[in-house]
DNA sequence: TTTTTTGCAAAAGCTTTGCAAAAAT
DNA sequence: ATTTTTGCAAAGCTTTTGCAAAAAA
């Protein structure tokens, strides 16, 4: 299992290949728009609509974090293995990732106390890191 | 100090009070259309271009709430008293507030572990309600 | 050959902005 | 008289979609 495997009925094409091999040059999140643009300066041009759909069936696939910035722009990342939140610095982006089993198990249980079933949950930390603090 | 009551330098007009009322009378979030929608059936019309407007300020001032829907729509709600988090059915949009001190003094001491300083989060949990599930 | 994917351009949807008229101070 | 706010229509943005050509199975 190599690390640009991909998963169900995707064909293994040139620009999925580009895109997930470009999703793993950086480990914080990136907009749809700069991943395109990020593809386009390596030589691997890829379409737009390309990058968004394929951004889109990774994340239904769960092999990238999808999240929305404060203005609504979905922004991407490569999955780590494991469940975790984020500390994102407000001023340059710097991201710290945290595991939280504490925050994971307070979870269900709140939500099976008003019988809440199949739950999940998004936990962002913002903060100003040190070198901008 | 009425509940109606707005902060710094807004001008108090007509559009911005039915707004405030308006924020009133519900409990859940909505989007800034549907709060728009919401006036005109309420029989005091105001402009598109002034809810977004509106709201933006009351959430700028900390007046409501202000959240994204996973597609990346800004949703509003009046604030309550106290900070909590909200345990949302996928299905039919139930909400409930939950506190969570735990997670408060979590968060904290996990920045500060990291160097980040002026914290804040969002916690979002998701799940079936009872009568969907 | 049949099915999926691409790329382009067009459309969609939410939100913001320019500007002149209206309202508040 | 000044300054802020409104409403409309016109952008602006990100994201989605239609469709014919290209690629994969």
């Amino acid at each position: 299992m190599t690390s640009t495997e991909q998963s169900g009925g995707m064909r293994p094409t040139k620009q999925r290949r580009a895109v997930v091999e470009a999703m793993e040059s950086f480990a914080d999140f990136r907009s749809a728009q700069e991943i395109h643009e990020l593809l386009g300066e390596r030589g691997e041009p890829v379409g737009l609509a390309t990058v968004y759909r394929t951004l889109q069936r990774l994340a239904d696939a769960g092999e990238v974090d999808q999240l929305r910035t404060e203005d609504g722009e979905a922004i991407y990342r490569r999955c780590s293995e494991t469940h975790h939140h984020h500390l994102v610095c407000r001023e340059c982006g710097a991201t710290v990732e945290v595991e939280g089993p504490a925050v994971e198990r307070w979870t269900r249980s709140i939500a099976a106390e008003h019988g809440y079933g199949e739950v999940s949950h998004t936990l962002e930390i913002f903060g100003t890191c040190a070198r901008c603090g």
